[in-house]
DNA sequence: TTGTAAGCGTTATCAG
DNA sequence: CTGATAACGCTTACAA
């Protein structure tokens, strides 16, 4: 069916070689011949099965993407900053989803080796023992992303913002504007950096100033709206004595608390500050607009991407940890007290 | 490195061909050394190579996608769509961003046969004559998504929703709701489905009931934010008759036309309503929550894979068009003149 | 039911 | 600089 070297070969009158010679660059060949042989590719509209040359050379020029999400957009711009660079160096990109479930995500490490990828970018919920030791176990270089590991730290080469950190500098700086009474809407429990070292860091700044933390100030649920509906409601049922302000785990949480508190006729921020977190694109999109922390998932993509192909080309070859910097954004749902 | 086919073979104490036989289920082999053959294989952790198996028969179990940005919200539950078929039926997916821009869209074109994909999703902006020819040149059979094509209609499969139907009935609820002033606020011009198309139902229900469409009422830009903010500002700035409804070409530019009007103290539904296009997540997150014509973009998503998969398999052979139902979602941006 | 061997489309080694 | 030819890992007639 579709033309071959053989063909060109050929039709061009020389050795299949040299052809491939030609297409490769891998050595010289006279100029007419190299002149012949791309009159005839070309006439032919001729492109090397790369399959085949999969087979031989052992590069398939594709990388694996693992998400637990696939329409969630904080996956969508991770995978548009990969894209950005790994397009760039003649990458193409396998993704799948996960679903964030474990059993999923050993499978699909499993059809990414079966498939040849030279390298994989994953991001999980929790990269567990487990997990880490099918990776390590893999014949392509992994680099983690937006979720370090759980176990085995420091196993596998990782690409992160810092979750405690961020979300410290989040409570840092409520309390920079007089609250002290903060609680935490987060997600899920048993997701490691997005879930638990979010909360680490809101314990940590709270104990630094020796605020204690209280249980009923901590609702932990779903990165999603009405989770932080419900999660809002809790917090406001629960507490005779309600919190001057919430720190969510994401700008849907954030936004879910406020609609919650609409319908309470509670005004914001005047009755009571929001903080979101990731910075997405509708944190401006109405009134008030929200206050939260950046990250940045497109230059995520991109690093962890680059430090895959350094994998890929040998140029690295011990796991690395690298940091991608986040940014406080005060917006109009959060109030100083001063 | 890998372990081989003939690895297996030889610690089995069989022939390679009786090692495949038992891994393709292709032909009888008798239970011992089935067994036999099954406890090798697994002891060893051995995968066949996919790319070789490919090489020969030409299954590679891999579709493509071509969306023009991976990080859009309506592209991303596409994908996801494809995604829970797809993965459903053992194909992985290769996704790639075209930005929209013909160049690109026709080098991935070609990317795509290199890698072998059996069949290719392709999601456009304006999939016109040079693209048709050379989807129909390919080796692989594509089905549009989300967008039909321009030119050589019905030559290529296509699964979308009808963008003239759902305009139109946007526009029909509004004129049913007693406005007579309404004013278009879409994509860009040169999008064929999502502009040009919606653009036409919106002229088709204003004609059908004798309303005369003011060039002035129509504005077009980008699929964003400011473009809808812009965009509303031309409007008001534009006409000293005010609208009493826009009818906006996605939600994103119906949350920024709205924030234009907020700005100008305009209330929304009362002094001006807004209807949106796509029903986004954030179309309820927020106050007043947004009347819009619901797109399920992930059905679509499915519906197109299922045709792909029909298209390879053999089962369908000739192009076919199928659509995805739309629907008038009133919330509260719109308000009834009666 | 099992094995042998001829491909599949390239690259790469080794002579020439 | 060029050409045979042996891999690459697997499937599939064709024999046995």
């Amino acid at each position: 069916m579709a033309v071959t070297i053989e063909d060109i070969a050929r039709e061009a009158g020389v050795s299949i070689a040299t052809v491939s010679r030609v297409i490769n660059k891998t050595k010289p060949v006279s100029p007419e011949l190299r002149a012949r042989v791309y009159q005839v590719i070309e006439r032919n509209h001729f492109k090397p099965n790369t399959l085949a040359q999969g087979l031989v050379t052992k590069k398939t020029n594709m990388i694996g993407i693992i998400v637990p999400d696939i329409s969630n957009a904080v996956f969508g711009k991770l995978t548009k900053g990969i894209n950005s660079i790994c397009s760039k160096k003649g990458y193409t990109m396998m993704v799948c989803e996960s679903q964030g479930e474990l059993k999923n995500e050993l499978r699909l490490l499993d059809i990414m080796e079966d498939k040849q990828i030279e390298g994989l970018l994953f991001a999980g919920v929790d990269v567990n023992h487990t997990l880490v030791k099918a990776m390590l176990e893999k014949s392509y270089p992994v680099v983690l992303v937006t979720q370090e590991a759980s176990e085995d730290e420091g196993a596998v080469s990782t690409v992160v913002h810092d979750n405690v950190t961020a979300m410290y500098d989040a409570v840092k700086f409520l309390l920079d504007n007089g609250h002290q009474r903060i609680a935490y809407l987060g997600g899920p429990k048993n997701d490691f950096s997005s879930g638990k070292k979010r909360l680490k860091g809101y314990r940590r700044a709270l104990e630094e100033v020796g605020i204690e933390v209280r249980d009923s100030y901590i609702v932990q649920g779903e990165f999603s709206f009405s989770s932080g509906f419900e999660g809002m409601k809790t917090l406001y049922e629960e507490n005779s004595k309600l919190p001057t302000a919430v720190v969510a785990g994401s700008d849907v949480i954030a936004v879910g608390a406020i609609q919650y508190l609409d319908s309470m006729r509670m005004k914001i921020p005047d009755d009571i500050s929001i903080m979101g977190f990731d910075d997405s694109d509708f944190a401006t999109y109405f009134k008030p607009e929200l206050s939260t922390v950046r990250i940045s998932y497109f230059d995520e993509g991109e690093k962890a991407a680059r430090m895959l192909l350094r994998l890929i080309s040998g140029e690295q070859n011990e796991p690395a940890v690298d940091y991608v910097p986040h940014k406080i954004i005060r917006r109009s749902t959060t109030k100083s007290l001063n």
